[in-house]
DNA sequence: TTAATATATGAATAACTGTTCATATGTTAG
DNA sequence: CTAACATATGAACAGTTATTCATATATTAA
């Protein structure tokens, strides 16, 4: 009888998502990087990046804003692993932290040509 | 001088930087994006339905949660395009948008994987 | 048509988050 | 050491968002 097929292969389908569901701590770590970077000012500070490691002025002048809400939202980023930092004398270096971030940049803009 | 030229290769960097900037208007549909993929109940939506398109209730089973919540949540994925649904009978099944999301959470999978 | 099931939604409250302002820390030059 | 510069941070306020509750819509069965 179809409706039971298709309700077993439904219930099936139930059943393996939810063994498969990772745990708690790591959806909330995957959710927390994903917040990292869904504010406008973090993701322009993430495109501001993606040309080379620039200190928190330059990133100022690229992004707007002021230098206290940019720093706090550096600071965010990097506790989420998606810049890095490094001193150079006054200066303060940011870079993305790795090519995932590039990656995922990428995919996102992908995504958005594809909606238009 | 040193100095010099590293101030005039990081204001070059700054200049590409702001020149590079997309429009604020696709930075906030990006932010967007993101966003709605940022909160732990979501992300566990959107791992339930890597495994194949689940309705309403089988996604309530798989997340947790009340129906209404989840039903408030599957609208705001619908909304920003990360999941589609379709019809049929009495139950409305939904499933991932297409392959940038699903290449998305597998990316933020591996960079997670990394930092341990 | 009526009852039952599945899903969606409006309003309200509670929790969260971004920005601002003032100030602190750390580095270099003099 | 002191002044100047670059960056970071704590507290408070404003705006945003997730959840809950009650209810509405839509489909199917009888």
């Amino acid at each position: 009888m179809e409706t039971c097929d298709r309700e077993a292969e439904h219930h099936c389908a139930a059943l393996r998502a939810r063994e498969n569901m990772p745990s708690d701590g790591e959806v909330e770590r995957v959710a927390a990087s994903f917040k990292a970077i869904s504010e406008p000012c973090r993701l322009k500070i993430l495109f501001a990046l993606r040309h080379g490691e620039l200190c928190v002025l330059h990133i100022v002048e690229a992004v707007g804003g002021t230098q206290s809400a940019v720093s706090h939202q550096l600071r965010l980023l990097k506790a989420n692993g998606i810049v890095k930092s490094r001193r150079e004398g006054q200066n303060i270096l940011y870079s993305l932290a790795d090519e995932h971030v590039v990656a995922v940049l990428e995919l996102a803009c992908a995504h958005l040509k594809c909606k238009i």
